[in-house]
DNA sequence: TGATTGACAGCGT
DNA sequence: CACGCTGCCAATC
């Protein structure tokens, strides 16, 4: 099997689908677990391509800050925000409470 | 092949 | 706490 156009972003959607209900994970985070850590742009880049936002829940992607970012949906981060908190993520204002909300990979 | 962009992260002011 | 600048990585033009 021939080697993907890029293994960094098959990694990233990996991950990005591994992500629980009601957890968040940050760039970061995602590009560490891509295997590629401090590549935070390049990861974001790929959500943004999101070829597949049924199964890719890339709305559980947020800033380093718990700032929501992007998502370029509805009313933009405004419909990310309610939908994370639905899903049971703790919110600080208009961020996420990453000290209770973020992801722990196991 | 080289230069620019982009849903970031970290630090300083 | 809000804003600005720099650095890192991958994709795109």
């Amino acid at each position: 099997m021939q080697k993907p156009v890029s293994v960094f972003r098959e990694s990233v959607y990996s991950v990005a689908k591994r992500i629980p209900k009601g957890k968040v994970l940050t760039y970061g985070q995602l590009a560490a677990l891509a295997g590629s850590p401090g590549a935070a742009r390049a990861a974001g880049m790929c959500m943004k391509q999101n070829p597949d936002a049924t199964t890719i829940p890339c709305h559980r992607v947020v800033a380093s800050d718990g700032k929501l970012t992007g998502f370029a949906f509805g009313d933009g981060v405004s419909t990310k925000k309610q939908l994370l908190q639905r899903e049971g993520v703790a919110f600080i204002g208009d961020r996420v409470n990453l000290l209770l909300s973020q992801w722990h990979p196991l």
